[in-house]
DNA sequence: CAGTGGTCTAGACCACATG
DNA sequence: ATGTGGTCTAGACCACTGG
């Protein structure tokens, strides 16, 4: 508490609290105390004192070291956190979240493709992939017969990773019989349409709207439950026009930008 | 706690606090009582006893209705808020926001012809247009030396009063001599095109982005500084390749749906 | 067990808009 | 002058996580 030493990023389990020591916050000012301590936790993020993935000290020491209540500080933390800055774990700590400066995704092209992530690595993980009736929903995207088999395969890609994209796929089981033994090896969905003949395919149409985490997917994006997200939704067809895979998933708002 | 009548949505002066009466949030209950709040009023919104445009009870009243704090009031007020379902007037009160059920825009389709907007009417406020030297990124946009004349063009397009969408036009100014003249009548940049020998013109790149309200935006759009939008930048090109328009703007998150 | 973030209370003062 | 929403304080208890 009483070590003022130069904010070295990585202290022995101080969190680089002193980077927040030696602050006073001017209560009468024109712009809201919350507001001050979000533009200066923002900047330390910003300029790379807070490397991604650290830890913040405790919101108490926190709180202290600015010399503010914690009920001011958490209303900064909680902006910081909507915007994708942070992120909290109940009973770990907050993190500095790992901002992969937006994606650039584009319409028509394979994940991978899309991605122009600056060095950081894009991985996938696989959830479930189950075979089952068609709900209403699903019926209708893949013009079925409601209760019609179906595949289900729910992913999650990550970046350094940290989880920047959930999404579930449903195809006509019918049409992919072996769907399961052929995506296992790779995960990937081209080979699974190429092995069944499907070599081209195109996007038919792509809603982008908004929306605001889930529970479920907060914790699966290791966001805030509120917090706001892009959702995607489009439907893929063979040459033939017909409907071969429905997708849809969520973006933390922040972590991706389309182009079209 | 005794009046149980039919919340008859514009009482004398009670702003319908009869139907927040009565009731009981338990605290130890598994959902947090801010959360039991915010699904409860939401669900008076979404039934239409609270009508767009109605405003609430203050917020004392109604901490005091629901037997909580006023801070834990807030909390779920701010949700709320940041999920467009209301919006506050600092010394006027909170308003049921008018939510225009998501507009459907469709891309390279002229703005008016893209609206869904269910017997909503559309409206059209140009707040400035002027002539000036081209910034920095303006001139990059519109591949034009860096102090090249621009017209600039900055709109507010509404639904039934309530603000849904600001955007600012950049044009270069030597292609459009009597862009004033012309644009004033019918607002419309289409009849500047046209007059001025563009017939034809098209959406070169779309680029959708999110991010959260600036104090301005915040205002014009009548929203809640730091709520989540929808950035959309765009450039249009004549048939020859020469960028003609930069468009960028901003929506509220739950406004609008994308399709493309 | 100690430390963390999540929730909640009971007050208070302020800037702002309206009548 | 009154009522509004915006901000802030000083406490408190809880559920969760980790060692």
């Amino acid at each position: 508490m009483n070590d003022v030493k130069i904010p070295a990023p990585h202290e022995r389990g101080d969190h680089g609290l002193s980077a927040f020591g030696g602050l006073i916050f001017r209560p009468r000012s024109d712009t809201p105390i919350w507001q001050q301590i979000y533009d200066h936790i923002f900047g330390l993020i910003e300029s790379g004192l807070l490397q991604p993935g650290s830890q913040l000290p405790g919101e108490n020491h926190l709180a202290e070291k600015l010399a503010v209540t914690r009920i001011t500080l958490r209303r900064a933390l909680q902006q910081l956190q909507r915007e994708g800055h942070l992120t909290a774990r109940k009973g770990v700590g907050i993190f500095v979240r790992n901002l992969p400066a937006t994606f650039t995704v584009r319409d028509g092209r394979r994940f991978l493709d899309n991605f122009e992530a600056r060095g950081q690595e894009i991985g996938t993980r696989t959830l479930l992939i189950v075979r089952e009736p068609a709900g209403p929903a699903e019926a209708l995207q893949l013009r079925l017969a409601p209760g019609t088999e179906i595949v289900r395969l729910c992913r999650i890609r990550t970046s350094g990773k940290q989880p920047v994209y959930v999404n579930t796929k449903v195809f006509p089981a019918r049409i992919f019989p072996n769907f399961e033994q052929i995506y296992d090896p790779g995960q990937s969905v081209t080979d699974v349409f190429r092995a069944h003949g499907v070599d081209n395919y195109r996007r038919l149409e792509t809603r982008i709207s908004g929306g605001f985490a889930s529970p479920d997917e907060a914790e699966i994006l290791w966001l805030t439950p509120g917090t706001p997200v892009f959702r995607i939704n489009a439907v893929n067809e063979d040459s033939n026009g017909v409907p071969i895979e429905w997708t849809h998933g969520c973006w933390p708002l922040t972590s991706v930008e389309f182009v079209f």
